[in-house]
DNA sequence: AACGTAGTACTACACATGGAGTGGTGTCAA
DNA sequence: TTGACACCACTCCATGTGTAGTACTACGTT
């Protein structure tokens, strides 16, 4: 098993993108090699088992999901109020787009993890402490709502990106600009 | 090219577990063949390529999550509230759930959509039919909401089911009865 | 400066799996 | 008798895994 952690981060990263193009079941070790531009041979190396490699996208897919330290400070600033709060998930929005095959690969890894406990056992801990960072964001943050606002805004959004990436004809860039707005005013509504 | 209709729908029934199970990728002939209990072959005689046999099922699967007629003449009666609206969707996720691998494979579609242009129409088609019809159906019931209530439902409930289905540890079934109430609730606001 | 060693990159191969497509035969009913 | 279909068998081909073996590079030792 080799170590070098510039490779592995590469591998796992190609990894993410041969994930959204091709599918879970045609994550393997080839096609990794392949992405990453390096012989065929080297995922082998590096991760004991496809899944393994499984496991380990699970682990590393998240971070490259969340917004970056920068983006956070900003949003601390100004007004907490529900055209913030609007901003922010449009910020979301946006930033998910922004990185597409991520969240593609992000569901073929749900889907996958109905067939492998150990990834489900990964994401279901990461997805749960996001939601839970979220909450915690939230009440700290001063903004409007309660942490149920802040899990149905999480449940509509996904949902809405969902539909963006898989079915982009069904709502129109408009239609979703709105409905990100009704979503975050009608969620504040105890 | 067979015409057998029975065996036909067998098949993409059998088709449908089939991509609950093991994936888009691993919807194959010979794994519709040995799911539909038929000799190895069978499926490459009824559809002309995989193309095509994913295109059938994405044609084939949406029906099959939709209320029976029973269901639906049923909600007509009776007074038309929120308490109404909140057993009308409560009833939705439980019809899902009892259909589980339909869901799953309906998850699988809309992934591999992104692979597969007639396909993608196909399921673009039909799930703007349902939201259309959903939003008709909203407007004549008596229901309270407008339509972007009737979309935000959408959203939040579909994020709700495959939370469910995928990631199950993450809400608990009271979490997910609450979610269900105050997301009727609060998108009833405008 | 020469040498040895460890870790890794790279290559090649042996082995296995699984699926597509098709041609042919048997069967049943109009 | 004929046609449609179920069923079976066989060939061809593509792809992936795992591993053994070789080459390279950096580093420490004397």
């Amino acid at each position: 098993m080799r170590t070098n952690p510039e490779r592995r981060q590469a591998l796992i990263d190609a990894a993410i993108e041969v994930l959204a193009r091709e599918g879970a079941r045609g994550l393997t070790f080839r096609a990794v090699d392949a992405e990453a531009a390096v012989p065929a041979g080297t995922a082998s190396n590096y991760f004991a088992s496809r899944d393994d490699l499984f496991t380990q996208v699970g682990g590393r897919i998240y971070e490259r999901l969340l917004p970056d330290e920068a983006t956070i400070t900003r949003h601390r600033e100004g007004a907490q109020d529900e055209t913030r709060y609007a901003e922010l998930m449009h910020e979301l929005v946006d930033r998910v787009a922004a990185f597409n095959s991520g969240y593609l690969a992000l569901l073929e890894l749900r889907l996958e993890s109905t067939r492998r406990p150990e990834l489900r056992a990964v994401l279901t801990k990461r997805i749960r402490e996001d939601i839970d960072a979220n909450i915690g964001y939230h009440a700290t943050s001063g903004l409007p709502g309660d942490s149920t606002s802040v899990v149905l805004l999480y449940l509509a959004l996904n949902w809405l990106i969902v539909e963006r990436l898989t079915l982009p004809d069904i709502f129109t860039q408009q239609e979703i600009h709105e409905l990100v707005d009704a979503a975050v005013r009608r969620s504040l509504n105890a």
